[in-house]
DNA sequence: ACGAAAAAGTTGACCCGTCAACCTTTCCGT
DNA sequence: ACGGAAAGGTTGACGGGTCAACTTTTTCGT
């Protein structure tokens, strides 16, 4: 392991441990996966699809650009999702009379099964992630989040 | 606008902007989105290649499965990434003599010259998100994230 | 010192997510 | 009330990222 360590330019003056994108990214992958893994354990749901169904759920009779505005996934992701969803019986359209181009959504029986089958273990994890660290803790790791949002939407501005 | 509001299932007992992972990746889709944005404006590198070289200006004459390790991304990825920076002319490598199997990175001087056009600015944008916190709000975020990563790590095993 | 197991890397197949182009329906200013 | 602009949605194409299979080289136990 003796790699010969030198870096020309200053060691690091920031450490990779403390890059904030880095480090969010990773856990977003870590977080993602574990997710992936426990939906496909039970029911088979892709975690798009049950991003869809959670709204549904929340939302009774809701549209693709709504679910698409909420979850902040594209569009184009939400109707090919919403597509497979309807295809595998677990939710159905309505077309709205009063506006033609949109459809309402909403949960089957069949849907309402395999959502309720998976939200246990996934609120569980919800819990156990936020059950590891005390109240002044989350909020402040909420309040990170925010401003972190808003620098990058500020930023999104002039650069 | 008047969407019907009546949600059957209890009014979302946890609220949309208070769940983890859904933040979480909200966040993290905007920083990427604009880490991109600033890469294609200075030198046209992608993201996996400028967290390559950010790796190769630390590390000199570096592997592909050490910059993988350190990325955490897919060796996969970085195979191919490493590939399209020396069709580029950024990266070069040369076989190690103690191990065939493997071959040591480096820069090339017009590497070098790419990287630290699009450094500044990304480092600026690194530095505008963590100045929208103090010292104090920054530990606690970090220390956030740690234990959220040990949170899932640890619950990858039982799952 | 031999053979099995592990490590490094490459490749192909595949899914996720984004972007841009497009069609249809609705809105709205004049 | 008409025509242009905006909103809702769908589709095709593409790059990003993962997974699994495979090759070659190295390590290591006996």
């Amino acid at each position: 392991m003796g790699m010969s360590v030198s870096t020309q330019t200053s060691q690091m003056e920031r450490p990779l441990e403390q890059r904030v994108s880095y480090r969010l990214s990773r856990l977003h992958v870590k977080l993602n996966a574990q997710a992936t893994r426990i939906l496909r354990r039970h029911g088979g749901l892709t975690l798009v699809q049950w991003r869809v169904l959670v709204m549904l759920n929340a939302f009774t009779e809701t549209t693709v650009g709504q679910v698409a505005r909420m979850t902040r996934f594209d569009k184009a992701l939400i109707s090919r999702t919403v597509k497979s969803l309807i295809r595998a019986g677990l939710v159905k359209a309505r077309s709205d009379d009063a506006d033609q181009r949109q459809q309402l959504l909403s949960m089957t029986a069949s849907g309402a099964r395999v959502f309720g089958a998976a939200a246990p273990h996934m609120y569980a994890r919800q819990d156990a992630l936020l059950e590891s660290m005390d109240a002044a803790q989350r909020e402040a790791m909420f309040d990170a989040l925010d401003r972190l949002e808003q620098v990058a939407d500020r930023a999104d501005a002039f650069r």
